[in-house]
DNA sequence: CTGAAAGCGCTTACAG
DNA sequence: CTGAAAGCGCTTACAG
């Protein structure tokens, strides 16, 4: 409970100005190394702790990118949880002085690599830090976060990592055990010999890859005997919903269905309702929005597997602006968020 | 991205001094009628918004007391989650200029209330906001929180509410949803017919009686065709064990058990392994903590739902220092932080 | 390399 | 009731 230590305390014990403890502290050039050393030896025997609060007053604006795909049709759901969960983080730091340059994309693949690029040439490299999506398939988008960490801008990751890119971190959902929390689930609920109907969009995606995987390999460290039958496709709902609707029909033995994508779950849940099978199949769904939320009510959907962008972004923004703010590293550079298993229940909770 | 406007430019603007700027804002005593609706004008028209990292650099630090239960035996697992989840945010706070008292308490009923009417007398009222648990069994800490409430002290409460006590709200798991959840997990994986066992705990105790009833109400709203088998027993583990046994023994058709409270599973889990039921029957334990943990890998458990003290603690602070720090009013008294169905595959994101 | 001074946006204590 | 001044713990720009 005592009184916290100073930077002017310092400077009196070590006879030199605030100024000069300062610069020592913060390993900025023009100290001394002598008088550097005798003033981080004062720091340690006071257990000195800057004041990031009354830091953050006089210096500078930080300047923060923030890059995430705007609204459109496919990605209105998952990427406006991602802006808010972001925004929601950056209104609790509002005061620390900081200045927010926000991004929105559009189009295909070269939207994202475009905007950075763009305003690395305005601000003429003067930003602190971004924060971003990793999208694997973007090469320009890649090049542009290598770009920023090679300038020695922190650059953390939402959803999808790139490790190679040097980001500082990467905070995501984990798809592996994602996969298994359903087959763990699927495999307590249905009967032993019976078959999963699996919606695993597109296998470049490593997203869909991943929960696939997890949830095979699940049941195969487990013993559990269940076939497994996947259906990929991802763009073409038409083409999707015709092949799903052939293996429903033709096969008697599917007792469950998941899917591993958000959009792909609407297009599963039609073909549910359309052939109905509401209630005798086990169908789970893939994130939070407004048609899964209505087909769970619906009873179409039994459960929904939640990757809680929301929480993704507002974890990895928290771990930028830690960075930024008070210097601390992330411990690992991965973070995973829970993946949550939602239930007719407990969806309220998440809304 | 406009520069946001000060209290001097309010005063400029005003043709008062900044002094008396902050006095009309704070709605300090000491300003005349018509200049402080002078301010507020200027104020709204500028859209001022108060810089509360720069307020409290200044301003005498807040003193806010947490009481919670010490660790002992019983509790040591769910309330050292509590006092880590409030002192994890109380360390992002802690530039903010805080004086913290902290009040772990020992003992049956009357530690609470001793000690917060220790610290009243001792600080002389001075202090700023509490957060505690609410007993609702214990009348010396219910008079002593109403006491602080009285006083205009905002008081925030974790785990149990007492709404009567005048507390400025309350963070909580939701338990009737959380034994929805568990009913609606057990309803699709045992046969329509069979029996759940279920360690009810004490009815005298708000969370016990509320999950059991969630678990009813779900299955009666839902024409679930399932028995339920309420034993009730809480602190004489010898006896509770003792009876499990004998339902387990002479009732072919329980399909499932779960527990409501933390020590209460331990004691299921040894029961089933004693019996050797494992595998056989579905069952959840309450809570995460080594036992658990332990009888999850070891395959006794099936599921733990976690009622995530950790968070419940950490929101309640988060609402406190919001409203001493900033004077944000919590939008609801009541709120509930969501309690968690972990499975073996995920349950290491949560360690 | 080092110091003295000014100032971030607010709060407080004092003087009138 | 109101103002002028000092200061919270830092950072910055300038002078030497």
């Amino acid at each position: 409970m005592e009184k916290r230590a100073t930077i002017k305390d310092i400077a009196n014990k070590a006879g030199v100005s605030s100024g000069t403890v300062h610069r020592a502290l913060n390993g900025k050039p023009g100290v001394g190394e002598a008088v550097r050393t005798r003033i981080l030896e004062v720091a340690k025997e006071f257990d000195y702790r800057p004041n990031y609060v009354a830091s953050s007053l006089k210096r500078k604006a930080l300047r923060v990118v923030a890059a995430f795909p705007g609204s459109n049709e496919q990605n209105r759901y998952y990427y406006s949880c991602v802006w808010q969960g972001y925004r929601a983080y950056m209104e609790e730091m509002h005061d620390y002085n900081l200045q927010v340059i926000e991004l929105p994309y559009y189009g295909e693949v070269n939207g994202q690599g475009a905007e950075l690029n763009a305003v690395l040439a305005r601000y003429h490299n003067e930003i602190d830090g971004l924060i971003t999506v990793g999208h694997l398939e973007d090469e320009r988008g890649k090049q542009a976060i290598r770009h920023f960490s090679e300038l020695g801008i922190p650059v953390m990751l939402v959803c999808d990592d790139i490790p190679e890119s040097g980001r500082m971190g990467c905070v995501q959902a984990n798809y592996d055990v994602t996969g298994r929390l359903v087959a763990e689930l699927l495999s307590s609920q249905v009967p032993a010999g019976s078959s999963v109907l699996t919606c695993a969009g597109d296998v470049l995606i490593t997203a869909h890859r991943c929960i696939v995987q997890g949830f095979e390999n699940y049941l195969a460290e487990n013993n559990i005997q269940l076939n497994t039958i996947n259906v990929y496709g991802f763009l073409s709902e038409q083409d999707l919903a015709m092949r799903l609707r052939e293996h429903l029909e033709s096969n008697p033995d599917i007792s469950a269905m998941y899917s591993v994508s958000a959009r792909i779950s609407v297009t599963m849940a039609r073909v549910v309702k359309a052939l109905g099978l509401n209630g005798r199949l086990r169908v789970i769904g893939s994130d939070l929005f407004d048609e899964n939320v209505e087909n769970m009510e619906a009873g179409i959907l039994n459960n929904i597997i939640f990757k809680n962008p929301y929480k993704q972004a507002y974890t990895a923004t928290k771990v930028l602006m830690d960075r930024l703010i008070k210097g601390i590293d992330p411990v690992r550079d991965v973070q995973y968020v829970e993946s949550v298993l939602l239930f007719k229940s407990n969806l309220d909770m998440y809304l």
